[in-house]
DNA sequence: ACTATATCCTGTATGC
DNA sequence: TGCATACAGGATATAG
C-alpha cells in the first residue's frame, strides 16, 4: 500500500519525465477516481490540455503535479492507485482509469486504480502549496518540520500512540506498514497511551519512522503484489525487510517470540507480544 | 476541540 | 465447482 516511501518512489519517476510536457489530450474511462473534481470529469478532460508540467513534489502521501501556469494537478494513490509512463500505443495497464496524452512523442501518463480509493483532480493556484495539501501535517522529511513542535503535540493527545501516528494532521506519509515498523522498532505497544510517553521515547519512535522509511525507499519501495509499482511498473524489494508487519505466526526478529496480529481500526496491527508489551490498564 | 467510527471500492484468497 | 465471505486500508464525513 503506498505510504510515504512508495509515494516518493512515484514522484521522482514523474520529476524525471514530465517536466516541459505540454498536455494534448485527456481521457476519462472511469469518473470515480475524478470525483474529487467538482466540476465533473467532462470538465476535468477539457480543463488540462494545453497545460504544461512542472516538477511533482510531495507532502505525505499526497502528490502533486504543478503546471507553469500556477496551477496543479492533485494526485493521491489511495490504496491501489499507480501512475504508469508508457509509449502511445502500449496496451493500456488493468484498471486504467485516466490517460494523459503529450503534444510531443513521448510515453503517456496513465493513472490506474484498482479499488479506486485514489483520485486526481485540478487544484487552481495550487502549484505551490494546494489547499488540499495546507491541511496536512508535514512529513518526517520535510526541511521545515519542527520536530519538537511535533513532540509536543504527540504527548498532548488523548489517544493511542497507533492512531496519533496514523493521524495525517499530526505528521503526514505513515500508514498502518510503517507504523507498525516504527512501533516495532521502538518496541511499544499500539495502545499505548501517547500522552503517557516521555519526551525521548518520542523521539525515539519518530526516528525509528523516519529510518524504517528512508530504508524502503533505498529499497525502491514496499510491496506485496502487483498493487503497487513505481512508472515503469515494476515492484520495490522492501517486503522482504519487514520486521513485523504481515508476519503473522513468523519469529520476532530481535527475540524469535512469534509475531501476533490483533484487530485495529478495521484493520489489522502486527506486533511481538514480547517486545512490545501492552500498557499497564489495557 | 478532539477522538472514534462507518464508509467507499474490488481483486484475491479462503472456507464450506 | 461454485458461491459466499473476509481481507487489504487510504481519507473523509459523521457521530460521540
Amino acid at each position: 500500500m503506498p505510504e510515504l516511501p512508495e509515494v516518493e518512489v512515484v514522484r521522482r519517476g514523474l520529476a524525471a519525465a514530465l517536466p516541459g510536457r505540454r498536455i494534448a489530450t485527456v481521457s476519462v474511462l472511469h469518473p470515480r477516481p475524478v470525483r474529487r473534481h467538482a466540476a465533473g470529469p467532462d470538465d476535468f478532460a477539457a480543463a488540462l490540455p494545453g497545460r504544461t508540467f512542472a516538477e511533482a513534489r510531495r507532502r505525505g502521501k499526497f502528490l502533486w503535479l504543478p503546471f507553469t501556469d500556477g496551477d496543479a494537478l492533485m494526485a493521491h494513490l489511495g490504496m491501489s492507485g499507480q501512475f504508469r509512463l508508457d509509449e502511445p500505443g502500449h496496451p493500456l495497464p488493468p484498471q486504467c482509469r485516466v490517460v494523459f496524452g503529450f503534444a510531443d512523442a513521448g510515453p503517456e501518463l496513465r493513472f490506474a486504480d484498482q479499488r479506486m480509493f485514489g483520485g486526481l483532480w485540478l487544484s487552481p493556484g495550487g502549484a505551490e502549496l494546494p489547499a488540499e495539501v495546507a491541511r496536512i501535517a508535514r512529513d518526517l522529511f520535510d526541511p521545515d518540520l519542527d520536530l519538537e513542535a511535533l513532540v509536543t503535540d504527540i504527548r498532548r493527545r488523548h489517544s493511542g500512540i497507533k492512531r496519533v501516528l496514523l493521524n495525517q494532521q499530526v505528521v503526514s506519509g505513515i500508514g498502518n506498514i510503517y507504523a507498525d515498523e516504527a512501533l516495532w522498532r521502538a518496541r511499544l505497544h499500539y495502545d499505548t497511551p501517547a500522552d503517557r510517553l516521555g519526551r525521548v521515547r518520542v523521539l525515539e519512535l519518530l526516528e525509528a519512522a523516519r529510518a524504517v522509511m528512508t530504508d524502503a525507499l533505498d529499497a525502491g519501495g514496499t510491496s506485496f503484489d502487483a498493487l503497487y509499482v513505481n512508472v515503469n511498473g515494476s515492484s520495490g524489494y522492501f517486503g522482504r525487510s519487514l520486521s513485523a508487519y504481515g508476519r503473522e505466526d513468523l519469529p520476532c526478529p530481535r527475540c524469535g517470540r512469534p509475531i501476533v496480529r490483533e484487530p485495529f481500526m478495521n484493520r489489522s496491527s502486527y506486533r511481538c507480544p514480547a517486545c512490545q508489551r501492552p500498557p499497564r490498564g489495557a
